[in-house]
DNA sequence: TAGTTTTTTTAGGTTTGTCTAAATTTTATT
DNA sequence: AATAAAATTTAGACAAACCTAAAAAAACTA
């Protein structure tokens, strides 16, 4: 296979995370998403279509090809395993872990990965519970669970909510909790089953068993 | 302080190793080291003396600054907790650390080195014997040990050599070992305390207690 | 739909790290 | 010491990955 660099990777990854939400992507989206200028991705873009990376045809967006896809998932692998041994074996918190995780996903000694995944014990889930491909870059599926039955110290994404009574949704308001905000169960208190929950940049709050049992995640 | 690329620091780790063989050290030397042509080794002097890495006066060879030095240090100090990793947490191999640990070296998050190394429980050796620097970069002084008594599975280098006798030389002529040469000890067999040992692609042989009672080794 | 705004691409430049070929300096040899 | 050989540096190029400014295309909008 062909050899790409920390650039190219580093493009590659972007489109594969931008294209999960649309059709195609821009220009300026994947700039932007890079921290780059729209002129250096148009540049970028041409080298990766002639690597088969992409389909691009000039101010049509783009996408990643069967083959692009393939290499984005390795990418994706070698970080998410990377965060899940830093959070795990290095005792960094989930916050941390992403910025190292950048540097070290680009080591592509593949004999490195495979061994680094059996030192792990093959996790299936990084530290924000997004899921880790496998080594031929399969994803295990994940299905919605109730919030109130996560084990503390896991990382969730909201994808449902059941009961739309004014009572919960003003408490989702109030804590700013909507679909996709990601929530982290710091601890449950045994004596009535609530739980602590903390999200990005806030204070920690708790919730309520009947809360929590409205409110459906998913791994990640 | 200021941050180096990945070619900077391989020139100034390459710079530390062979300024310990010689006072100064040679442009056609370090590129020889390096895998680079001559001019392209003069660029980067001039580039490293802006930066106060090295002393150097256009042909008359270099050294590094004590600034310099320092930062060669801590570049090593990762090298070789990171080779420490792969051999001891993914087994790896002693010869095929090398390469991987070439890649991850240059990762220089601080915090991760730190955690790295107190993960391994603040290993003073790495798989070859080498010292690896502390966080200040102070290296372990090591003693000269015989080689009768050295454990299984360790690497060292033969750094004197006791009985002049013919018969001793004859033997380390025959297996070329000569000063600096890297032993590896496979294993001591009970009965007559005769050692296996190993040298880098060569084959195995064994040496008596008598003689490995005569050479002088250290760790690494 | 014609004009305006936004998006994207092109054209031309810069920096980093490399190269080859030629010039210069140092070292070795006779 | 003069000359030949070796080592080093300079000069000029190139590729990668970025940039800014201008041109071109697409998308809005009145």
């Amino acid at each position: 296979m062909v050899n790409f660099s920390t650039s190219e990777e580093n493009h590659i990854k972007t489109i594969f995370h931008l294209q999960q939400k649309a059709e195609t992507v821009t220009t300026n989206e994947l700039a932007e998403g890079i921290g780059t200028k729209p002129a250096s991705v148009t540049d970028m873009l041409k080298k990766l279509k002639i690597k088969k990376m992409v389909h691009y045809q000039p101010y049509q967006g783009f996408r990643l090809t069967a083959e692009g896809e393939k290499y984005a998932l390795g990418i994706i692998r070698r970080h998410r395993l990377w965060e899940f041994f830093l959070s795990e074996k290095l005792n960094f918190k989930w916050d941390e872990v992403h910025a190292v995780a950048e540097d070290l996903e680009h080591v592509s000694s593949r004999q490195l990965i495979e061994r680094l995944d059996a030192f792990l014990g093959f996790p299936k889930f990084d530290p924000h519970g997004d899921p880790i491909p496998d080594n031929q870059g399969r994803v295990e599926i994940t299905q919605q669970l109730m919030l109130s039955e996560i084990k503390s110290n896991k990382i969730v994404t909201v994808s449902q909510i059941k009961n739309q009574s004014a009572q919960l949704l003003e408490m989702l308001k109030h804590q700013q909790i909507q679909l996709g905000t990601k929530l982290e169960i710091k601890r449950r208190f045994e004596f009535d089953n609530s739980i602590e929950i903390k999200i990005r940049n806030k204070p920690a709050f708790i919730m309520s068993e009947q809360q929590a049992q409205n409110i459906f995640v998913i791994n990640g």
